[in-house]
RNA sequence: GCCAGCGUAGCUCAGUGGUAGAGCAAUAGUUUUGUAAACUAUCGGUCGUCGGUUCAAUCCCGACCGCUGGCUCCA
């Protein structure tokens, strides 16, 4: 079975928390960043540990792997040794993570990398003394009294600071449940376990980075330093994983693309963020839209056309505003010269009143989104009034992305149910303001192109679609060799219906039960995560993993049963009744940001033919005007049927060439000499597998083309 | 946005409280070559930006910008 339900994995490191403030406009495609490491040698199922720990059963914990446990077990290692160092450092959360362990500690001392060594000398000395985890079983009273002598996560009671973290993790410790501590040498900490027999057997360890993590990963709670580390059972393993991050780092999109000529980022004049896409890399993108061109072609798809902007009255009706105004960029609001000192004060008065409602709410709510909804409310209002007053013409918006165009091509024709499916397709441009913070690369970008597709069909037609959308999914996992692949399906939860969720819950049960159905009769492998879907219908994330097992959110898939209608949209059906119809939204390739940047490393830019920037290279052995004229005749012959193909006819010396080329990552190199002049032939060499001899040159140019044409692996 | 680290030529990196170097790349010559690098010369930097300390700052301090690792977020 390639079905593997993990719901009790409610979330992983690549899937934080979800959003508390209005998780239920999640319209659009999810373009969510993704970039860990499988933990080596594991098993894949069990080796994310939330970076926000929800309570993890007792059970849970009982199947932790040894290694977990030495990556656990090396977080109280770190911690005795930080209270060595500052006896005052007050300890959170400690768990093993996907490819280590990290302590959440909150201390004066901004714990800075140069403290590492210090502090891992002490790790040294307690894994030297080879001290046993003990477990001991207490009772509450003793566990909250021992918090308050802040013996907890110490070495000693500490009478000016009591464990209040751990205090606070009792809390929530069910009645009933077994409270236990562990100790090694000095150091108890609140910990139900399990851990490695003694500090020992902690074979390998080292620490990696910090960062500013918030307590529970709430923003508004305290902010604590998070040392990070990793353990393994020996030194080998570790150096491994060492090597690994190596090769990570000698694959990496940003450093393979500026090598290769693919992208820039041109943060002074075009701003962070927002790729240029050079010549060859170019050639990436348009290989890719040829590709889902073609293939969307053959699955019935039509292609459409729409701008990059939008009316704010689109964002409005869709739901992304005014909740998701931040996430985009700020509108382009045309004001008449004589009305800007009138819009200023509206403005003043709108900030004021909305300051005094979120006081007044304050004690009314608790609840932080319905306070923010009530001063959303209040800015929609008063943007209207300025609209009514004149003193806006008008305001537009960057798209953020597609769906609501193409739900406006939907709506500007009528519809007959013999439409259906209509499948509208475009390489759309979106636009997003992502938290400077968070930008990475080609990974996580501002400005993208989606391969997007918005599929409106009927109830019946459905499953076939869906299913027809995952053959897609698996025809280009195919061309790109992606053997490791999983699909998310994130569905509804029943208690947030009506507030996370639509309200829908037959309509809900029943598109998850058919996607669900199409999941397992298409033997996919996926997971079903619960209470993540989006607010309008189940959704799938797909993450694949690259050549070297990194793993990537590339895509989502998502079925839509409730902004049709916000727009209206509806087919006539055969009873001459006017019905809404259900949306897919599909993006097998996501975006040629994030796409690309996976390729690049899955192919360590080593690219197959058919998508290689450069081709082939015919490079000369000499300037002998006769040789020349025959490489001249290959490239021109190349390059009629469509290759990439360039001359390299200089004095340099051929290994110079060759040498170049091979840098280059040119897929293909023709070496001619006289001698193949004479016989017709050409040398044939191949990026990273070198020479592998003579052929025709007839021949060689008509591998080239078919290799091309079908797209072969390499 | 938050915490930490980083920012020297197109790239990879040295370096110092007294206004900067190397290799590769680029350019110009020479070289006429059988599968990963021929030789010589030249060009190239307001040392991220702006302030401060100092007789003097690329170096010390601060702010800002950007990048990276995390956190938060992710339509």
């Amino acid at each position: 079975m390639g079905q593997t339900h993990t719901a009790e994995i409610e979330h992983d490191a690549t899937h934080p928390q979800k959003s508390k403030l209005a998780p239920d406009f999640q319209i659009c495609l999810n373009d969510s960043r993704t970039l860990t490491f499988f933990a080596m040698h594991e098993n894949t199922n069990a080796e994310t540990t939330p970076p926000n720990p929800e309570r993890k059963t007792l059970d849970d914990r009982a199947k932790m792997t040894e290694l977990e446990r030495i990556r656990h077990s090396a977080a109280h290692v770190l911690a005795t040794a930080i209270l060595r160092i500052w006896p005052d450092a007050q300890f959170a959360y400690g768990p093993p993570v996907e490819n280590g362990f990290y302590y959440d500690v909150e201390l004066p001392h901004r714990i800075s990398p140069e403290d590492f060594e210090k502090i891992e000398a002490e790790m040294k000395k307690e894994i030297k003394a080879n001290n046993p985890f003990e477990k001991l079983t207490v009772t509450r009273e003793q566990a909250i009294a021992d918090a308050n002598s802040g013996r907890l996560g110490g070495l000693t009671e500490r009478p000016n600071g009591a464990s209040k973290f751990k205090l606070d993790l009792l809390k929530q410790i069910p009645e009933g449940e077994a409270i236990s501590y562990f100790k090694n040498g000095d150091f108890i900490d609140l910990c139900a376990g399990p851990h490695v027999m003694r500090t020992g057997n902690i074979g390998a360890f080292k620490l990696t980075s910090v960062a500013a993590a918030y307590y529970k990963g709430d923003e508004k709670g305290p902010q604590l330093q998070r040392i990070y580390g990793t353990a393994f059972k020996n030194k080998t393993a570790m150096d491994e994983y060492f090597k690994m991050l190596e090769e990570a780092k000698r694959r990496d999109h940003r450093k393979i693309g500026a090598e290769m000529g693919l992208f820039a980022i041109d943060t002074e004049f075009v701003g962070p963020g927002m790729p240029l896409w050079l010549p060859k890399g170019t050639v990436l993108v348009e290989e890719l839209e040829k590709l889902a061109k073609e293939t969307e072609f053959a699955a019935g798809y039509v292609r459409v056309r729409t701008p990059h902007l939008a009316r704010e009255k689109m964002y409005k009706t869709s739901g992304h505003l005014p909740y998701y105004a931040e996430s985009m960029f700020p509108p382009m609001t045309m004001v008449e010269e004589d009305n800007k000192k009138r819009l200023h004060e509206l403005e003043q008065q709108e900030a004021d009143i909305a300051s005094k409602l979120r006081n007044q709410l304050k004690n009314l709510t608790p609840d932080l989104a319905e306070k923010d909804k009530e001063v959303l409310m209040l800015r929609t209002v008063m943007g209207k009034l300025q609209f009514d007053q004149g003193l806006l013409s008008e305001r537009y918006y960057l798209k953020a992305m597609n769906c609501p165009h193409h739900h406006r091509i939907f709506a500007a024709e009528p519809h007959s149910y013999r439409d259906l499916p209509l499948r509208l397709a475009e390489y759309g441009t979106c636009y997003r303001y992502e938290q400077s913070g968070e930008l990475f690369g080609l990974m996580r970008v501002r400005s993208l192109n989606m391969n997007d597709a918005h599929i409106y069909c009927t109830e019946e037609q459905f499953a076939d679609e869906f299913r027809a959308v995952n053959d897609m999914y698996l025809k280009y996992f195919k061309i790109f060799g992606l053997e490791k692949y999983q699909m998310r399906f994130s569905t509804h939860a029943a208690e947030g219906l009506g507030k996370k969720y639509v309200n829908e819950p037959e309509l809900w049960k029943k598109t998850e039960d058919m996607v669900r159905k199409v999941l397992i009769e298409s033997g996919i492998n996926y997971v079903e995560v619960a209470n993540e879907a989006a607010f309008y219908g189940p959704k799938i994330d797909v993450q694949v993993w690259s050549a070297i097992g990194r793993e990537f959110t590339i895509a989502t898939n998502q079925v839509d049963f409730a902004v049709p209608a916000k727009f209206g949209l509806t087919y006539r059906d055969k009873d001459n009744s006017n019905k809404t119809p259900l949306c897919i939204h599909r993006a097998p390739l996501g975006t040629h940001e994030r796409f690309i940047g996976f390729l690049i490393e899955h192919y360590a830019g080593n690219f197959p033919l058919w998508l290689a920037p450069d081709q082939v290279r015919v490079i000369t052995l000499n300037d002998d005007e006769a040789l020349i004229n025959y490489a001249k005749g290959i490239v021109s012959e190349l390059r009629t049927q469509g290759v990439r193909a360039e001359g390299e006819y200089g004095t340099d010396p051929m290994k110079a060439k060759i040498a170049n080329a091979e840098q280059l990552r040119v897929h293909t190199m023709l070496v001619i000499g006289a001698r193949d002049m004479e016989a017709g032939a050409v040398s044939v060499r191949l990026h990273g597998k070198g020479n592998v001899g003579a052929k025709p040159k007839a021949e060689a140019i008509a591998d080239i083309v078919a290799s091309i044409k079908e797209r072969r692996a390499n």
